[in-house]
RNA sequence: GUCCCUGUAGCUCAGCAGGAUAGAGCAACGGACUUCUAAUCCGUAGGUCGGGGGUUCGAAUCCCUCCGGGGACGCCA
């Protein structure tokens, strides 16, 4: 149940009446009823919910909007009305709704119901699929790929809460260009290694990583791949080094708290035929045409030259090619919104990914991509370019142990995902003590000492239905009781914008709001009653900032 | 040249499906621990929301334009 949802549903049924009343008794003239909101203020002294109502209505109704607002509130704030305690006409025409704070006390209750499924909306029967990540698995993951899995498995849980269900994905590309020279690099090491010639293919991985799994192999096989033919020998080398590299990749990102529902390889689908079968496809639908030996893709309508190849002119599809073939997979596994994050470096990528959707006859609605932007790094204020095939990065492994994953992911995820991220390492640790997910840890850890104080003193926390929270008088009492019953809503926003951010922001609000009610306020005071209801107000905010930490997949501890 | 992101307090960033007096953290300054954890709190100070036009009852938010920063424009992925 979501209380702020149903006052407001209540609040838009009451103006909608008085709307039509107006209109009957010849008060106000208008056609048709106009977009408008009702929402919470930013300002406290504008009351617990304001309608804009008027200003929309002005035009149409040829009044001005103060006085459209005031005669409208004159069939709203009834006497003995249970919810509406007084509404007030302000500003340029809003229509401000107060409160009686009664339904406030009804907080506790719902939370304490729904425990620690608080925040979670009722299944919506609608599957939606997450990839995230999708690191090439031909080296360690890096900073870029730390921040598209924070934001990738936050969103996720965050898509979870808001009744979807979901599958998180990750789409591993072991296979094409890449590979190959991931294997003329391998084998150039290899060679070296064995004391042969060798020759390191230009642009090659020259990561000390790419070495070390060289050297791992060598370990378990020796030089027995020294004299075979080098397409066997390649093939050996690749297969060990895809292994150890994705069995790497997918221990950090567990580490990272990252768990996948499915790891995809493009392998399998040059494998299965379909990179060829939905090439077939688009041709016979007309999307593609032949031009110097190889197959082009009809992005537009066919005057700009955004047009991309799927099959060169040797015959070998491209990655597009595999892509496609990948999205049309993701469709036909019945997901009704898929989302991709990519980086930024991807999004000339988004418009063909569409288009060949829409080619194929899929909603190219139901397909979001998230650009992320990239992540700098800084390194005591020099940038450090990340290149997996110069081996020069900081890696997510590193980046845990220094900074912890829970900060990692905290700093990750506070952002925006269209924020340009510098990250410098030696501020990220030396701002470590200070960092704000300890702010957040730290209103939890207090709440869990006030429960063990509590506890062994032999007071008990206490169903809501035997508290009299009539006793909660105080302003911040109340706000603390507003700001939990906006969780659920607040779980929906960030879901419907794909804004993990909107609940790192959320639950930063709501621990400050708490540690400022704990220096004001004593929690386990004398007053037995009062101190009962005090006791469930601080564990339903601990329940909500223990969601909100789950769903950013931070821990919450209980000391600190 | 085309496209994407971005420009808000000294710094890092929220706010941007239009709403009221533009917010937070850090840094600065001044206070608060005999009391449930001071990794906390309270107070002070800090602004031409990059510039200029436009739309609107109303613009940080939408549109146009200019300027600054980052990125993409491959038969790489």
């Amino acid at each position: 149940m979501n209380l702020v949802e149903n006052i407001q549903g209540q609040l838009r049924k009451r103006v909608e009446a008085a709307l039509q009343v107006a209109r009957d008794e010849g008060q106000l003239s208008f056609q048709e009823v106009p977009p408008f909101i009702i929402e919470v203020p930013r300002e406290k002294q504008h009351g617990d919910y304001a309608c804009n109502v008027a200003m929309l209505l002005a035009r149409q109704a040829r009044m001005a909007p103060p006085r459209i607002a005031a005669m409208l509130a004159g069939y709203l704030g009834a006497a003995g009305d249970t919810l509406i305690d007084r509404v007030e006409v302000a500003g340029a025409g809003f229509i401000n709704f107060f409160l009686k704070d009664d339904w406030l006390f009804d907080v506790p209750r719902v939370v304490w119901e729904n425990g620690t499924k608080y925040g979670w909306a009722a299944p919506r029967g609608k599957k939606v699929q997450v990839e995230f990540v999708s690191a090439n698995p031909t080296g360690n993951l890096h900073m870029g790929n730390a921040r598209g899995g924070a934001l990738g498995d936050s969103l996720a849980n965050i898509l979870s809460m808001a009744g979807y269900e979901v599958e998180r994905e990750y789409y591993i590309n072991d296979a094409g260009n890449q590979i190959e020279l991931f294997g003329l690099s391998l084998e150039a090491r290899y060679l070296e290694m064995c004391g042969r010639e060798f020759q390191f293919p230009e642009g090659g991985y020259a990561g000390e990583d790419v070495a070390e799994t060289v050297r791992h192999f060598i370990q378990h096989q020796g030089d027995s791949l020294a004299d075979v033919e080098p397409g066997l020998r390649r093939k050996k080398l690749i297969e060990f080094a895809l292994q150890e590299k994705l069995d790497y990749i997918k221990a950090t990102l567990k580490e990272f708290g990252i768990n996948y529902d499915v790891w995809f390889s493009e392998q399998s689908l040059h494998n299965s035929g379909k990179i060829e079968e939905v090439v077939n496809e688009l041709r016979e639908r007309g999307y593609l045409y032949e031009k110097e030996g190889a197959w082009w893709f009809k992005t537009g309508n066919g005057e700009d030259e955004k047009d991309e190849v799927v099959i060169r002119n040797n015959g070998v599809p491209t990655y597009f090619a595999a892509d496609i073939a990948y999205h049309k997979n993701k469709f036909e596994r019945g997901f009704d919104w898929v989302i991709n994050i990519w980086g930024a470096d991807h999004h000339g990528h988004v418009a063909r990914m569409k288009a060949a959707m829409a080619a194929l006859g899929f909603a190219p609605d139901k397909l979001d991509v998230i650009l992320m932007q990239l992540v700098r790094l800084y390194r005591g204020g020099e940038v450090v370019r990340m290149s997996k095939r110069t081996g020069t990065l900081v890696t997510l492994n590193e980046l845990i142990e220094e900074v912890g994953r829970d900060a990692a992911r905290f700093f990750f995820v506070i952002r925006s995902p269209d924020s340009h991220l510098d990250f410098d390492l030696e501020l990220a640790k030396k701002e470590s003590q200070e960092n704000p997910v300890y702010y957040v840890q730290y209103a939890h850890a207090r709440i869990c000492s006030i429960i063990r104080q509590a506890e062994s003193a032999g007071i008990k926390l206490q169903h809501p239905a035997k508290i009299n929270f009539r006793l909660l008088k105080e302003p911040q009492e109340l706000d603390l009781l507003r700001k939990v019953a906006e969780f659920p809503n607040e779980i929906l926003a960030a879901a419907d914008t794909l804004s993990p951010h909107r609940i790192a922001r959320y639950v930063l609000d709501l621990a400050g709001m708490f540690h400022s009610y704990y220096n004001h306020f004593r929690v386990l005071n004398e007053r037995e009653e009062l101190r009962d209801a005090r006791l469930v107000l601080v564990e339903i905010v601990r329940r909500t900032i223990k969601n909100s930490l789950n769903a950013l997949g931070v821990s919450a501890p209980e000391r600190m």
